[in-house]
DNA sequence: GGAATGACAGATATTGAAATCTGTCATCCG
DNA sequence: CGGATGACAGATTTCAATATCTGTCATTCC
């Protein structure tokens, strides 16, 4: 299928692992087909990858740390805090509804990843609130937010919003109230950010 | 097994199923099973309900309700609001928690009954939305509470809730930090729903 | 010598035939 | 006559044989 240009690289095989995945589906992509597709013995694969496991948890990190890669430009955009922290919220709802709605056999695809590798999925969420805790300092320090421990508000917030990020709740966001659903759910979170005074 | 004491009732044959359901699981529990334990033919199983998911929605209803039922008395408990949204939430978290925890099983059983009872589920959000509702409206009267319309805030601190009450987060709920998560979340979504002045 | 190969053993998945289940209904029983 | 029965057709599940896959490693190739 692919041509062999070039030396069998890891970057090569994760290439060829996301495609077979993309045709195949979780349940039959096998090693045997990401060989197949390269053109080369699935001994070969092995060198690179340990395990069929490991190789799925290398493309599933990479699948997530695309999103984390996306949202971390806007913790150091311009803006307010507190304007900050609802893009980055109404960023991460909207890159997983695209996720979701744009190609769902695929979403599903990699809905499967994420369960099978759940230690990823922790560093993911590790990262994503390390950049919430970020948005949440500056605002704390300019005084627009009162809190004391930024760290654990910020998984608070992060797990607040679980209903807009969460794959389990995919099947949700299609529904038409959903976009007055997570306004409602962010005003109540940045309302009990805010300091009273400001 | 149970023998045929009096009448062959709908409430007989829900008990029967539960049962069922409890020793063989979702995946092998069959109508003929419930039969059997009843000492009667299927086919008086189908006089009472029309189809084997009909029966199986009717179990799933009667165990939602009973969590519902629990809550309810919490609605029109003494205290302020706050006392009265924190316990309710707590309530929740701890009902939802210990059916996971104390045994497993079953909790994975209803899991599946609530996934093929969708609308059951719906309902059942929309009785306990409808309870938080009433109590938010109480702090709102009382002036603790900022918050115009009710209905909506009710259901945005439902859902900001939901990792300490959708069976989909069960896995969580044993972890170490998880009673702290739960506070952090709550005392987040009161200081957003309490009035400035207050 | 370092990378690639393909044969191999054990594990996993697929397949199709047989068994069981769901839902109906003509019949039976009190 | 109203409720219970069990035989039945079609759908679904089970089970065991068969095929495929995973992961290893002695060998080959450049």
């Amino acid at each position: 299928m692919t041509p062999p240009t070039g030396t069998l690289t890891a970057e090569r095989i994760l290439e060829a692992t996301e495609e077979v995945l993309r045709r195949h589906g979780p349940a039959k992509a096998t090693v045997v087909d990401v060989a197949r597709a390269l053109g080369v013995s699935h001994g070969s694969v092995y060198r690179h990858f340990r395990t069929k496991a490991a190789l799925r948890e290398a493309v599933t990190k990479r699948w997530l740390d695309r999103t984390s890669q996306r949202l971390a430009g806007i913790v150091s955009m311009a803006g307010s805090p507190e304007e900050r922290l609802r893009a980055w919220l109404a960023a991460l709802f909207d890159a997983k509804r695209h996720k979701a709605g744009d190609d769902p056999e695929l979403f599903a695809t990699y809905t499967v990843l994420t369960d099978e590798n759940v230690a990823a999925v922790a560093e993911h969420i590790e990262e994503l609130t390390g950049q919430l805790t970020r948005i949440i300092e500056a605002g704390a320090e300019a005084g627009t937010f009162a809190v004391p421990d930024p760290a654990p508000v910020a998984r608070a917030v992060f797990q607040a919003t679980g209903r807009f990020h969460d794959p389990c709740y995919a099947r949700d966001w299609t529904s038409p109230g959903i976009d007055e659903e997570f306004t409602a759910v962010v005003d109540l979170l940045v309302r009990g950010l805010s300091s009273p005074s400001q």
